[in-house]
DNA sequence: CTGTTAGCGCATTCAC
DNA sequence: GTGAATGCGCTAACAG
């Protein structure tokens, strides 16, 4: 390995200068510096990350830590948060939890071992606040992306739930839907909050909400969201004709329920999804409310640099409006009549 | 941050001895180790990897090097990379270069400031020759995985391409499709391979090859592949009742493309996809060749991390074979008549 | 404008 | 069994 010493030696100056002309820390002479940097291009000198780090106290890398990425949603997200990153000039790191306490706790040894200058979290609201409060505790700088407001008093950037809803309902209704029924994981908090905004949007349309077109799961897949079909049509036929579920793999479930019973889709039910995942691969493609993916990773990305450079840096939080994506899996029954 | 010497004063002993307790690199007594844990235990102190790493060389990081993460397929590989790492004590740093040649041009920089202790790479042909070449000339020990085997010398973990083809055409012909044809990348070196055997199977099946029944496309998505077979099938109807797609994203393509030309799946065309990726999103869901991503994972870390131990060890080289999954995109033309 | 030096936190050799 | 001292490669403060 080719060191600054080395090139220091090599073109008969100090390492200081080396140094100087390398990070352009201070002024240095035209005839030097063209001298420093030949040598360095010769010797393809590369300055070392790990004793940088160690003299400067920061290391250049985030961690990123999702809940899963078999879920094309965090993929995704990953995707554009390392773009976000790479163009700053940092590393991702990247820590899959599995939405799983246990593991999370045992994954905490790595964040605090002060090998990270900052970390991104996309989590479930327990393990995010056990991580939460290890960063709180360690002083790490930390931003949530993409999280149910749990933390008022952290920086945050989330989607404007109302937005996407909002378009869902006002869609539907243009499509000359009446009874929307509504997939949802029972215990989600970011799911109840689009519950909560799909009642508030059903009032304000006139529209009656029926207790009885709210369908929970056990779980954040197609596979839970199946069986919760299932078993709900089991007992009754669908008195609705549209379904929104709060995220694709749900509605996917829905849509292989609804298959099993024979009911046409788009023609007799209406599906929208969340998200915009696994969406197009879908038959039919799935129309769905998107995430500004991009913009969240971005902006994440944004607010944890600031608050590394500044440590007191006052707590951000932002929100990115969702749009729907129109695509097959709704019909026009006004249309149709 | 509370250091070593933190803990050796308040211990009352130095930091060599501290040392001597956490790395176990030499006696201790007794009673000396005992207080020595109980005050890093009360400190709650970490050992510091980017000092540890300037000292002992090694910094217990790997870079993933992936082509893209959009295709469900890398994101499971490096799901499944990241648990194997994470179990052996290190950390995945992930990299995403689009299989782009520019962008892997410039991160070749980040490869070599040698702050990281091996590499991972899962790669076209192009961008990968590029990477093997820098790893080469800096000695960054490094594994392919997954990749079509360019560098006969490296190491690399592949898997098995004839087992899949063997199955994917043995169980068509079961089914009585004795018309095949095969939907490809034009310039993938896997997929050639894949075309290779392919060939090999219907001669040895006794089936005839036709020309006529390769279809490329320009790209390894749907769109590609929908361009593709929809150009295709402007001219001609298929006279083959089944195509195997070289993923499942091409095959994706293709489904919308029969769909358009009012061709039933599986009925009229029977499909197979490769790589068990988005295949159970689709409808059908999707018969394809899966990857035995979880063992293709493990084995490149435990090559890796052995070449990282020891610089001399020598290349080596592991299949593994594929397994077909049957799910429902394949009539049984038997059973038809 | 440039060189000398201290020290980031740690592991390790050499003494005792 | 333990401590003092050295240096990994680098940046920044201090001198000139």
């Amino acid at each position: 390995m080719v060191t600054i010493k080395d090139v220091a030696e090599e073109a008969g100056v100090s390492i200081a200068t080396v140094s100087s002309v390398i990070n352009d820390s201070r002024p240095v002479a035209q005839a030097t510096r063209e001298k420093v940097l030949k040598v360095i291009n010769e010797m393809g000198y590369k300055t070392n990350p790990v004793a940088r780090a160690l003299k400067v106290g920061n290391t250049k890398r985030i961690l990123y830590i999702v809940p899963s990425i078999k879920n094309l949603v965090f993929a995704q997200f990953i995707n554009q948060v390392q773009h976000s990153l790479i163009k700053k000039g940092y590393d991702l790191i990247l820590l899959n939890n599995e939405a799983r306490v246990d593991l999370t706790k045992s994954y905490l040894s790595i964040i605090h071992s002060s090998n990270i200058d900052g970390l991104i979290m996309t989590q479930t609201r327990s393990c995010g606040k056990l991580i939460v409060e290890s960063c709180q505790q360690k002083k790490i700088p930390f931003v949530i992306l993409f999280e149910p407001d749990i933390f008022k008093e952290e920086s945050m950037v989330t989607s404007d739930e109302k937005t996407g809803m909002d378009q869902a309902v006002e869609y539907l209704i243009s499509q000359g839907h009446h009874k929307i029924a509504l997939l949802k994981v029972a215990d989600s908090r970011n799911q109840n909050k689009r519950f909560h905004f799909f009642k508030e949007k059903l009032a304000e349309s006139g529209l009656e909400f029926n207790n009885d077109w709210l369908i929970t799961t056990a779980g954040h897949d197609e596979k839970a969201a199946y069986t919760a079909v299932t078993n709900y049509l089991q007992d009754k036929k669908p008195e609705f004709t549209a379904l929104i579920g709060c995220n694709d793999f749900l509605t996917l479930g829905a849509i292989r329920a609804f298959r099993k019973y024979k009911l046409k889709i788009p023609a007799e039910i209406s599906l929208i999804g969340y998200d915009d995942s696994i969406a197009e691969y879908l038959y039919p493609a799935l129309t769905t409310v998107g995430l500004p993916k991009k913009k969240l990773a971005k902006k994440s990305v944004e607010i944890l640099l600031n608050k590394i450079k500044q440590p007191d840096y006052q707590a951000e939080q932002n929100k990115f409006s969702q749009q729907l994506i129109i695509r097959d899996s709704v019909a026009n029954l006004k249309k149709a009549k």
